[in-house]
DNA sequence: TGTACATCAGTGAACGCGCGTTCACTGATGTAC
DNA sequence: TGTACATCAGTGAACGCGCGTTCACTGATGTAC
């Protein structure tokens, strides 16, 4: 029942792109249960939707996980992780927006998965930088990867009006500007 | 008194990052007027926030003019225009979230100071890829410019639990990855 | 110069609505003896 | 095996609130004759 209440305030979020929106009576709706139900499970308001974010959070890292794991090839890897964080953006957009728009208005603080999502993309990197014996700090480069790869699918995610190359095509473009594909002998 | 109530919305705008959560009463209040008032100006909340939406665009494009006119150096535009922008983003922070994020809500259509600020981003790339006698696309390469420091000011402005460098920093490194400084010789 | 009237930008009261939250409740399940 | 009782997950009614919008109004300003 819990787990309901997360995935209806999750799939809320997917469609709605600003948490405030997302109200506990909607919630309860989509569970199929009354708005005081909510409360055997959740202290408030506050506390339901700070959860359904945190849950978001594990959905992501899990994406970014199994992009890490689809291969030995640190490249492919790094290759597939890219894809598989595109694909999230695009499937679950207003989840994605939740998670990366540092929300002004009500203080969540960062969930465990955010910091652990991140280590993910460091390692990746840390890998690519050592088959090409490249020498830059991994953070540094998945700063860098992270926020261009971040405005891609924030800028381009959805909106059909602007000259837009897709954005895998943006991701591949990418690997090249920051030097994450195997370098030439 | 219309641009009273324009100028309450920005405002108002600007520390809420995210449209709807804006009401046509929060900004009859802040402009010091009653709420049927607004409806002398404007048709209803939605045209409003439309409008208001416009008149951020607007000071934003301005923004970004001015960076262009502030050098003949097409290098040196091309920077102050980055730092132009990392200004309003900082500075402006729900209005510019307001600005780049696609709503998926409410359906306002493009306003045409969005495309102005396009077209300036996209003339200042062509000056610098012109002296650097390269031959990319300047409208790709707009987009990837684009792309990227949206990402750097949304993922890293203001948001301080991040190990995030400054974003002045980050467009820097923008330049050199994607050679938008001048060649050395 | 007056007078009558239209125009226009504002007001306050009122409406119906969805909201978060509280309250007393119900009925099923588990446990003590 | 019964019986009494605690626990727990749910319910519906009710509250006060801010919201968008409508309505009849007021008072100042401009215009026609």
């Amino acid at each position: 029942m819990r787990q309901d209440l997360l995935v209806a305030a999750a799939e809320l979020i997917a469609t709605h792109d600003s948490i405030e929106s997302i109200s506990l009576r909607a919630v309860a709706r989509r569970a199929g249960v009354s708005p005081t139900a909510v409360y055997r499970h959740f202290d408030d308001h506050l506390d339901l939707l700070g959860q359904a974010v945190d849950y978001c959070w594990a959905n992501f890292r899990d994406a970014m996980q199994a992009g890490k794991d689809s291969s030995n090839d640190p490249f492919v890897a790094f290759h597939n992780t890219g894809v598989n964080y595109i694909d999230f953006a695009m499937q679950h957009r207003g989840q994605y927006r939740v998670l990366f728009s540092n929300c002004l208005d009500i203080g969540l603080q960062r969930a465990q998965s955010a910091g652990e999502a991140f280590d993910i993309l460091v390692s990746l990197i840390a890998a690519v930088l050592a088959s090409n014996d490249d020498h830059r700090d991994p953070v540094d480069v998945a700063m860098q990867t992270h926020t261009w790869i971040h405005g891609i699918v924030d800028l381009l995610g959805g909106n059909p009006d602007m000259p837009s190359p897709d954005p895998l095509t943006m991701l591949d473009r990418l690997g090249e500007a920051l030097r994450l594909v195997p370098t030439a002998e």
